[in-house]
DNA sequence: GGTCAAAGGTCAAAGAAAGTCAAATAAGGA
DNA sequence: TCCTTATTTGACTTTCTTTGACCTTTGACC
């Protein structure tokens, strides 16, 4: 447990002690553990990911900040698995859809907001060259899968 | 919230729970917050947009004043704009929330669904050279608009 | 009508955060 | 040892905010 990150790592832990958001600045924590401020960056990246249960936001400018959302453990399987679904792998229009409608079966989302989604993952939505909206729709789907972790998690307490 | 222009947002925010119209002195308020005046100008160009909703008229010279209107919004016509936006145009993501935060405000969509739909649109889930990400963002939302009309319409007999 | 002070408007530079990326280094494992 | 992976650093970028100098419009007063 010799190297910075962890140590940020155990620091960030301590804080959500209390409650299940964090606010921090990045250049006041660098500058805390006298390490560069994209060390931050490093240790939220591989340390305080989607996958481990960790939903990141920040701004930019003054007044800018970094919060940090902890989800519950007893999360969705389907969401967790899309929130990793790798972008290189892409998704047809099709494959969207049926996600779409599993989580609509998991009353994860309601058929209206599903609809919608699926319009806005359309081909025709999606201005771009043919070979990269299945790429599109993955990244898509992958924050929508982060939104929904945020969102069920707080309704589950 | 440790910057002013959010300060002084809440304020006039906090203006309106009375009425869809607000008038005020640019000096008066900078003045009131120790800032420059040209300060409220940021907040009213960055907040108070027509994408938001809020319309600004101002008189300058003796008894000069800034008012600010909340336009109730007539839904079809909202959406009518929106599935004919030019998607050459473009769209950023910050006016993308904006608009949404008006359909919110309209009653065509919910707060929730607003915000999966802002996560499906924002930069991270566009994986793409960020140049075209705003031509997708408009052809996005015009998709979406016209799924609004459609599901409005069968509403509606 | 001309002058002047009182507003508000514009714009660009400076400042304040955070983000990105790649090179350099350290740590582990075969 | 040698290769792979993880960490550390720092230069550079992007975004958002703050500030101030200068401009334009308006109305009052002579």
């Amino acid at each position: 447990m010799a190297n910075i990150s962890d140590v940020i790592e155990q620091f960030l832990v301590q804080l959500f002690a209390d409650s299940d958001n964090v606010s921090i600045s990045r250049n006041e924590l660098a500058n805390y553990f006298s390490c560069a401020p994209s060390q931050i960056n490093y240790v939220l990246m591989t340390r305080f990911t989607p996958a481990r249960g960790y939903v990141i936001e920040s701004r930019r400018g003054g007044g800018g900040y970094i919060n940090l959302t902890r989800l519950s453990d007893n999360r969705d399987k389907l969401l967790d698995e899309l929130v990793n679904i790798p972008v290189s792998g892409g998704m047809t229009y099709t494959a969207a859809v049926q996600i779409l409608h599993r989580l609509c079966e998991s009353k994860i989302l309601d058929e209206n907001t599903a609809k919608l989604i699926a319009a806005i993952m359309s081909d025709k939505a999606l201005i771009a060259p043919a070979v990269v909206k299945d790429g599109l729709r993955a990244g898509m789907m992958r924050s929508l899968a982060a939104a929904l972790l945020k969102k069920e998690d707080k309704e589950n307490g």
